[in-house]
DNA sequence: CTATAGTTTAATTGGCTAGTTTAATTAGAA
DNA sequence: TTCTAATTAAACTAGCCAATTAAACTATAG
């Protein structure tokens, strides 16, 4: 019985590693097999040896950077399961702030692209890879909407903090690329810190969603 | 002196037509010149022969999109100007919103697909398109936030309101592209009509907003 | 009508890239 | 050490597409 070499299975993940990243920067058009192959030191044709096509190398590198993303920022904030539902909504918040602005998280970059311009072939992993984040925004909307709201409502309030955040991701996103934004843009990269843009951030939902409670 | 001929034109504006929608649907790279030409009624060289370039070509489709669709959707909703500063914000976000459900409008889809990957091509020619918006809204803000408020709150509600609109837009351009959505989108679309998500959408705003100026 | 500038077309060119092939190389079993 | 399968490297293939070219065509001034 022989045993596996090793040595394929660490190329193998420099060019997961390579590829969440270029793909993350360029998009899937754009990167071409032989900048990820370069960048992970590997000949180009490993690419398909390893992940049999561009197509599949983009779905794993997707998938890998989801993984390392969430583990290392986790939906909840880790927020105590006992908090109130306020800080709750705090912790998400902060916690997808932290996430979209280290620039070793790629998974937003896919997110976004593939929200403006889908190849088709994320529409799978990405369901299943955000259903629990979906659960848990739910979950929360729903201890922070009255029991007078209906489904319309919350479905409203969940597209409402999704979208918030996407403000600040496009811009932060953009600096990280080293693009210059419009005065009033950079003014608010110069002049909030990540915990406070998280907090007003949170604190402008919550009013919002008060306002439909009060309805 | 001889006469121009007139049937130049006439091509000239087809491929222009063709490419605003060919370019807001594929996307800059995936649109072919054959796609855009054939569309047009035309030979692939007449792009060359009438834009230079299917960059320039990119730009000019650009500036006709958004032209076209600022005369049909002014950014002020034709709002009277001595409305309250509450209603010219929903004049705002109502417009905004059957600027993104028209199908016929596509300048919104070359933004959104810029914003998460840009080609550069339109980084001038948005600056300077969008600069009469950017302005209006900054002086409604300004109306809106006391005179409590500093720049810094200012640039922030700025943000917010759109990033408020992209929620919707995302999921509306999803539906008009013919994808569908997770169930929770399903119900929005479904359930509330366009004035209805306008004014839940601009209550949402002025909530966040009155919130801050309340502190 | 004729000449010409303006316009359109089909065929071609040249550059680029995903994927394949084939040969060389290496890790590890025997 | 020797053999074998796993892996890597280099060269190649096939296809796509923007751009060019050159020839054909057309409207208009003279």
């Amino acid at each position: 019985m022989k045993r596996r070499r090793t040595d394929g299975l660490e190329t193998r993940q420099d060019i997961l590693a390579a590829a969440c990243k270029v793909f993350a920067e360029k998009g899937f058009r754009d990167a071409r097999n032989q900048d990820i192959s370069k960048a992970a030191g590997a000949n180009s044709a490993s690419i398909n040896y390893h992940f049999g096509s561009k197509e599949n190398l983009y779905i794993e590198a997707w998938k890998y950077c989801f993984t390392k993303a969430t583990e290392k920022y986790p939906f909840d904030g880790d927020v105590p399961q006992d908090s109130t539902a306020e800080e709750k909504l705090y912790g998400v918040v902060l916690s997808l702030i932290h996430r979209m602005s280290d620039p070793e998280t790629y998974d937003l970059d896919y997110l976004h692209r593939e929200m403006a311009s889908p190849t088709g072939l994320l529409e799978e992993p990405f369901f299943e890879c955000l259903l629990p984040f979906e659960e848990y925004m739910l979950n929360l909307l729903t201890e922070l909407l009255g029991s007078k709201a209906g489904l319309k409502e919350l479905c409203f309030c969940r597209m409402m903090v999704v979208a918030q955040c996407m403000g600040p991701l496009m811009h932060i996103r953009r600096q990280r690329r080293g693009q210059s934004s419009p005065p009033h843009v950079e003014v608010i990269l110069k002049e909030y810190s990540l915990e406070e843009l998280a907090k007003t951030l949170a604190k402008f939902t919550l009013d919002g969603i008060n306002g439909i409670n009060e309805r």
